[in-house]
DNA sequence: CGTCAAGGCCAG
DNA sequence: CTGGCCTTGACG
């Protein structure tokens, strides 16, 4: 089949995203990076933005790797789906609301804030290893 | 059996 | 470090 590559696109770069990854829409690189850095945990970033960076090409996102990580979050990219193909977009089990996946509901807003709160577990754990992580 | 998603490894 | 392709596993 010539499968169409028009429906699914990067939140992150814009770029043609074949699937669905760690319960965003990412490209295989957005993909690889954030299991990268949160499976691997590598990588050193070295870069303090505050957030503010406008990553909305395939050449923005690559400026700031802190801020490619912290559009992923956004969109919906979750640390607890790596490692884990069972903790993408599901109806997660303890809420048995009627139907509904946990996002595009009431609860959309608990889904940001918790993408939010680990931005900030994350910046901090950032701040910490790129200071330590300072050669000589 | 087929499809979708993640993980791993490779190349630039 | 970034982007991509391939392979394997799980779920439907
Ligand atoms: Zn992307």
């Amino acid at each position: 089949m010539e499968s169409p590559p028009s429906l699914l696109y990067c939140g992150v770069c814009s770029d043609t995203a074949d699937a669905v990854h760690f319960g965003g829409l990412s490209c295989r690189a957005c993909a690889a990076f954030f299991r990268r850095k949160v499976a691997g945990g590598k990588m050193s970033i070295g870069r303090r933005c505050n957030g503010n960076c406008k990553l909305d090409t395939v050449v923005s996102r690559r400026l700031c790797p802190f801020c490619r990580y912290d559009k992923c979050l956004r969109i919906g990219m979750k640390t607890t789906a790596v490692l884990s193909r069972l903790a993408t977009v599901k109806t997660e089990p303890g809420e048995g609301t009627s139907s509904g996946s946990g996002w595009a509901m009431g609860n959309l807003l608990e889904q940001m804030k918790e993408a939010h709160r680990n931005l900030e577990n994350a910046r901090r754990g950032e701040f910490m290893n790129e200071v330590r992580a300072l050669p000589v």
